[in-house]
DNA sequence: ACCGTATTGGAGATTCCTCTCTAGAACGCG
DNA sequence: CGCGTTCTAGAGAGGAATCTCCAATACGGT
């Protein structure tokens, strides 16, 4: 009942993806974008209603994709026990460096924060959007924590620090030095964050 | 024998160290240091051949006024044990939270890294004097994972992630978050820190 | 008082970016 | 085969950013 789309939303935030990988958020420009993506600049302005939306599409798409595959992990414990729960914690920090070797463009852009993709200016959908993503990790971490015997901001903030935040910072490191990550980079968050799980669960 | 500046380097970079605190990177253009330096944008480029060496020098004196205090809290050890080692480990990660409580908007920055300031561009003394003050914390930190009894490029990177990357990681998570640092980042980041410099030395 | 110099102050050329607008192309459906 | 709809295609207006250039200015030294 209509002409078929040759630039569709993914082939466009595919471009914007190869760009905010290289040149970092503010070189996607919709002039960039479309060239990279060989559309003309209409075609952006006709599935995005402006720079600000593309923005935040590329981010959102990026990190629930990323979301989605760590509360997976760390979803899958077999047992409610403190055991199972430190298993799953090492298990999702090893998957967030998995998932950055396996996708090094998105992982690129994880260094960076909503503030950079504009923000400020997101719809309010957009923004719930966001808001929803990080509450379900949230929670999911906040769950880990119990079972592990932990209670409270601050442990929630400890483990969050040891899957997430920590695993990312060598992800970035090696991302931004050498363009690749080591071999070990996988056992290394593991070990780490084992180290910070302990922290966690010896405190009463 | 000459006028007398009314808008010095340091003046100029600090307006651009308000501009980047708020906005990233790129919202640092020669137009807005200029509008909050209330400057004329001759002045701007009397001080800097363009925008890409302001941009370096705003990177680079942010990072080395960084790295000074860092430097002198590892070095800072009276007796080369591996207690005293630890010690002083433990104080150079307190003080990255410290040094980014007093001083947020550097602090901000340093979320960022030197390629969104245009490093590409950086003329080859700019891109020395980067390499020369990173090479400097390179070779401290190697000197700490020596006396820990810890040997080797992994080893280096371990206490590079636990006194570095994961307080940069607490301190940025806050700032972004909340725009503040809670009472207790200190002891959180001192006591995540402890926990990762013990993997260290365990290891043979 | 006068000169040389470092600096201010700002106008303006050029380039790039965002976004608008319109003409027409490609398809499914009746 | 037309009809309606969705999309392509690109020209171009409007704004902003970088950088150049030069006259005016304020000082120290003689």
């Amino acid at each position: 009942m209509a002409r078929p789309p040759r630039f569709d939303t993914d082939r466009l935030l595919d471009a914007a993806l190869r760009l905010a990988a290289t040149a970092g958020p503010c070189g996607v420009t919709m002039t960039a974008v479309a060239r990279e993506a060989g559309a003309p600049s209409g075609s952006l302005y006709h599935r995005f209603p402006g720079r600000t939306a593309l923005l935040a599409e590329l981010w959102l798409r990026t990190v629930e994709r990323f979301q989605d595959g760590f509360r997976r992990h760390l979803a899958d414990q077999p047992l409610p026990t403190a055991d199972a729960a430190r298993v799953a914690g090492r298990a999702a920090a090893r998957h967030v460096v998995a998932w950055s070797r396996a996708h090094p463009d998105q992982a690129a852009l994880l260094g960076y924060g909503p503030e950079d993709f504009d923000r400020a200016h997101w719809s309010e959908e957009h923004r719930r959007r966001a808001d929803r993503g990080n509450a379900r990790v949230f929670a999911e971490v906040g769950a880990l924590a119990e079972r592990l015997g932990a209670h409270g901001a601050e442990a929630t903030e400890r483990l969050t620090l040891a899957l997430i935040d920590l695993p990312l910072s060598v992800v970035r490191r090696h991302l931004r030095a050498s363009g690749a990550l080591p071999g070990y980079a996988e056992s290394l968050v593991e070990d780490c964050a084992e180290a910070l799980l302990a922290t966690v669960s010896e405190r009463r």
